[in-house]
RNA sequence: CGGGGCGUAGCGCAGCUUGGUAGCGCAUCUGGUUUGGGACCAGAGGGUCGCAGGUUCAAAUCCUGUCGCCCCGACCA
């Protein structure tokens, strides 16, 4: 950013100098969520909800396309349930919260909020499925859940957060394991191609997986401090709890068996990611398909041409609203135009929409593209057919930046020594080979404070970002796996 | 949960060392003039100085505790 750029931003921190600071300010300053007086929660302004509810719907669209239904349960877990499969309480025991009373009445047993919902879910699954013919079951909900984290950041880790968890229980494991990776590879698609925000799948070794899972696998991406983010999980929990909660159903065969379950989720934390990535200087930049404005119109009005041109800024807005298009007119008299542009740019906004006296005599309009500063003409007849091609290019370029900017972070590393450099010096994602071992992923961590963040399910494509000698970055031994290291957030 | 930093008007800060009637910039409100990259003039409103104790004639200032936020580590979406 050139330092005559620097005068247009006078609201955030600067990005290089202070990230983390730079991240609270859009968030607050974009009026997308803040502070409340409980800690580590934030209350979710409309501006950040609606890109919420955009995400929302082109999710639960997938989610619904691939067969699934939407129900709800309850936000209240009794103690027993969420302690019967071992592994799963184990890991979420340390960050749930309780309640103990109900009034003034001391509850005889107690009640945890929601963390997640596999046992509250398994226990009505039990009830719910007695034969094969009642399989598969592929529910999602929508829900709120509470994990008492020691940390909290806004979006990217707060006490409370928003997401939608699916629970899907199948005859068998094959049914299962296709499950899981579908949608994992719905998550994929949405964040690629409606969050522009390019991703890896891949495997999350066992020290990473979820709690009580057989198998939990990722998407995860980079963002521009060179930290990783999961972005989403999908989990195969094969008959882990089918066990504890004893969900079973009458096979054709007539044998009693256990059904193979899944469970995959995504967050609010997602919003996080869309700021951590494509945010810049002048603070949030949104892809179109998710922007909760796609165009604002700044009209440019002096005295004497007042009328005409807000009355021509009015007709386009109902124009392009009716063209499909989220459109919003600034026309507050208060505020000159530059403060409007340099306002919708900390929103986001993709696509900005300049009207002035010069341009209807011209019979034009002057777009100003958000992710590139582009200025472009369009003609005022035929807007609603020239504006899609440029929103699409926007989304494409948006996407097409981001994935640059993963490509050229993205480092191979034979070694512990080299590994520590990149680590250390330039972070990003680092593909090295690893023998499996729990010892030498442990080894990195102490070191570095690196965690393999997934095993690309593409190991082909892994390999050409990895050494040649397939040698364990580690221990030197052979290895058959890249995987994909980084400090994540 | 350990180490460090910060809490003074909506935002950003000064004042604290050396206790003595709470200030600046931006924002907000009113009136007027303005409008192609954060307009100008005039006037106005707004703070029990995070909270609770203590010391003192007197506390934003000194002491103790507590809560919150930020950063760096350990645990997690």
């Amino acid at each position: 950013m050139s330092s005559a750029d620097k005068e247009f931003v006078k609201e955030i921190a600067r990005r290089d100098e202070d990230p983390s600071q730079w991240y609270v300010d859009v968030i607050r300053k974009a009026e997308l969520a803040d502070y409340t007086p409980v800690r580590g929660c934030m209350a979710i302004r409309p501006y950040g909800y609606a890109i919420w509810e955009l995400m929302q719907a082109g999710l639960d669209r997938r989610i619904k396309e691939t067969g699934h239904q939407n129900a709800y349960f309850p936000v209240f877990i009794p103690e027993s349930l969420l302690q019967k499969e071992a592994d799963h309480v184990e890991g979420f025991a340390p960050e749930v919260a309780w309640v103990t009373h109900g009034g003034n009445e001391e509850l005889t047993e107690r009640l945890v909020v929601r963390p997640t919902s596999e046992a509250i879910i398994c226990a009505m699954y039990a009830k719910w499925i007695q034969s094969y013919r009642d399989l598969p079951v592929l529910i999602n909900q929508w829900a709120n859940v509470v994990r008492w984290e020691k940390v909290t950041r806004p979006f990217l880790r707060t006490t409370e957060f928003l997401w939608q968890e699916g629970h899907t229980a199948h005859r068998t494991s094959e049914e299962a394991q296709e499950e899981v990776m579908r949608m994992l590879e719905v998550y994929r698609d949405f964040v690629e191609n409606d969050m522009a925000i390019p991703v890896v799948p891949g495997r999350k070794t066992e020290r990473e997986k979820f709690a009580g899972a057989h198998a939990t696998y990722s998407i995860e991406a980079l963002m521009q401090d060179g930290k990783a983010l999961q972005a989403g999980t999908s989990h195969n929990l094969a008959q882990h709890f089918a066990r504890v909660f004893d969900i079973t159903f009458l096979d054709e065969d007539g044998q009693l068996k256990y059904v193979y379950q899944t469970s995959w989720g995504v967050t609010t934390r997602l919003v996080g990611a869309l700021i951590l990535v494509h945010g810049d200087d002048r603070g949030l930049k949104l892809p179109p398909r998710i922007a909760p404005i796609q165009v604002v119109i700044v009209p440019i009005a002096p005295k004497k041409a007042r009328e005409t041109v807000l009355a021509k800024a009015s007709e386009l807005e109902a124009r392009l609203r009716n063209a499909g298009f989220r459109v919003h007119l600034d026309d507050r008299e208060e505020y000159s135009p530059g403060y409007k542009y340099n306002h919708w740019e900390l929103r986001g906004v993709p696509l900005r929409l300049e009207i002035g006296p010069r341009d209807i005599e011209n019979n034009q309009v002057v777009l100003v593209r958000r992710d590139n500063g582009e200025k472009l003409f369009a003609g005022i007849d035929g807007l609603e057919e020239a504006l899609p091609g440029v929103l699409d290019a926007i989304q494409r370029d948006m996407l097409a930046a981001a994935r640059k900017f993963l490509d050229e972070n993205s480092r191979p590393a034979a070694d512990m020594a080299e590994m520590e450099k990149i680590i250390t010096e330039k972070r990003g994602f680092v593909y090295a080979w690893w023998c499996g071992d729990e010892a030498c992923e442990l080894e990195v961590k102490e070191r570095m404070s690196a965690t393999i963040r997934n095993i690309p399910l593409d190991q082909q494509a892994a390999r050409q970002k990895a050494p040649a000698a397939a040698k364990c970055v580690h221990c030197g031994k052979p290895a058959a796996e890249v995987a994909v290291f980084a400090r994540a957030y």
